[in-house]
Order: structure tokens, then C-alpha cells, then sequence
DNA sequence: ATGTCTATTGCAACTAAGTTGCAAAGTGGA
DNA sequence: TCCACTTTGCAACTTAGTTGCAATAGACAT
């Protein structure tokens, strides 16, 4: 845990963030976690931490690529830890899936979208595509 | 105004809904309008009917696929007209397109879903797409 | 016409995610 | 130590959507 200390507060200087006590417990519980989560999901690992904290948290975060946002379409906006292929200079645009059982979202590997038919002189600049079904633990 | 009364009058009975003062007033609205909109939007054009009972039509027209949702991750949920092509039997799904300038939704014709690589043992039930970027009056 | 029954509507209060202003506390340098 | 700047906590607010309940409107029978 000391090493995983030390790990946490060196992923936030490379990314030139300070790394204060809120932000080290943050990034410590989303690297252990290994999984997409919730403001609502910190709120409850850290009662002392007041979510409007946890959403500036975040939101430094977001912006200096320590974590990508995915709206799922649960209501509650889901946060995730960016790899080393996903950061903003190569562009971190993949697809996501949710369980409908569990309510687990998950990153996919970057795939391409298919060409679609767009109604003339329509621009696409980004894309959000959600799948949702069954994961692992949960299919049958 | 009086054939398009009979016209929604006609559509609801079709599908089963009661055709109430306040359904054929906002099925009128969908018809004429033509794009997708939010409650927000009918809460304007109505400033009468109470939003508890806007959400209960759609709600209605949702369960008897005159209308479909669409989430485009803009915060309030869109609504639009289903088509003939587009009713619970033939599953209607199909992707949908947002213009980042003036907000405007558009549902797209259909398209197959590429492959995607999914994790061991995972199963699609249902996706939604969304592409984001700007629409013909917005594109320069 | 009158009464009765049911579905719809309006109202008000509520929930939940997220935001914001501001003051208190912390950090780090001169 | 003193000062400046940043982070954090707190409380109040915003907005989409929901819910319980009472009022109302139809539909239909008498
Ligand atoms: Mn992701
Ligand atoms: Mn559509
Ligand atoms: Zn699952
Ligand atoms: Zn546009």
C-alpha cells in the first residue's frame, strides 16, 4: 500500500497534478477498483469527502487525462482510468458496454465505427456507442 | 387543423391510447413538428398542461410505440415519432445524430452495428449510438 | 337528466445528480 | 513567521424526472 502510495502520487505528477490527500485516496481506490464507477460509488468509499470535491476531483482529472468520462445512460455519469493508449493526443474515442444485470461498465478495444449513411452535409466530430447486455458474470 | 385532428385521432385509436384533450394536442405537436424534442421543449408549447402529465403521455405513447427515446447525453431525455419501420415487432432500433450547435436530434436510417470485439462470453442485447457533430444548417 | 365508476390530469412535494459561492483549512515559498 | 494561492467542506441551489393524492372529465348505465 505504501508502494501503491508512491505509484498513485508519481501518476499525478506525470500528469502535472498536484498530488494532494483527496487526490491520492482517489486515484489509489481507481486503480485498485479497476473498473468503471460513480461519483456515488466514491461517495461511498470516502463518507468523509464531500461530493462536490469529488466532482472537482474528477474534473482535474478528466481534463489532464488521468480519466475519461462515459455516459452510459444509467443518469449517473461514469468515470474511467485512461491507459497509456488513451490519452488526449491519440485521440481516446472507444466504445463502451454496460451490464444490465450487475450495472458494470466497461471500456472496449478501439474499434472503427461503420461508414453511416448521414443525411447530406452532416458533420460527425465525435460518437458515443453503448452496448448493453450481459457481462461475464452475469450471462447465464 | 381539423383533418389533423382527425388524423392523431385516428393514430391514437390505431394504437389503443384514449385520445384525451391533452394527447391530441401533444401528438399534434409531435406530427407538426417533425424532429425529435424533450419535455422541456413541450412545456414551452404548453404552458397549461403540468410536466407530471407530459411525462405520463410520452410515457403512454412510449409503451404503445408511438413515440421512441433517445438518449443523446445532452441531460433530458428526447423524444421521437416512431415510423411505420419502427414498432416494438421489428425491433426499432437505430442510431441517432445530435448537432452540437443547435442541439437538434435526428434519428438515421438503419444501419447494421459493426462487429465489435467483445470480451470472452459477454451478449449485445440492445446498443445506442449516438454521433455528434453539425447538421446541414449548422455545417458552415 | 342524473348518478356512478374509472382513467386522466393538476398540484405540490419530493428525489437525485450535479453545480456554485464562499469561507475555512492547507501548502509552499520568501 | 507571514503571505499568497490552492484545495476542501459546507450549504444552498438548479434541473430532470418521479410520486401520492385529490380534483376532474368522460363514458356508460339507470
Ligand atoms: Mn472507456
Ligand atoms: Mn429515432
Ligand atoms: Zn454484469
Ligand atoms: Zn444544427
Amino acid at each position: 500500500m505504501s508502494s501503491n502510495n508512491l505509484n498513485v502520487e508519481h501518476k499525478l505528477n506525470e500528469k502535472s497534478v498536484k498530488p494532494t490527500a483527496v487526490r491520492n485516496l482517489v486515484l489509489k481506490y481507481l486503480v485498485e477498483r479497476g473498473k468503471a464507477f460513480s461519483v456515488s460509488d466514491l461517495e461511498e468509499a470516502f463518507d468523509t469527502i464531500d461530493k462536490s470535491t469529488l466532482f472537482r476531483t474528477l474534473k482535474t482529472f478528466e481534463q489532464n487525462d488521468l480519466v475519461h468520462t462515459i455516459d452510459d445512460g444509467t443518469g449517473k455519469l461514469k468515470y474511467a482510468l485512461c491507459t497509456s493508449s488513451c490519452n488526449s493526443s491519440t485521440d481516446h474515442q472507444h466504445f463502451h458496454f454496460t451490464c444490465q444485470k450487475c450495472g458494470e461498465t466497461f471500456c472496449l478495444p478501439k474499434t472503427e465505427l461503420p461508414s453511416i449513411e448521414l443525411p447530406p452535409n452532416f458533420a460527425i466530430l465525435e460518437s458515443n456507442l453503448v452496448l448493453k447486455g450481459l457481462c461475464n458474470d452475469c450471462n447465464t
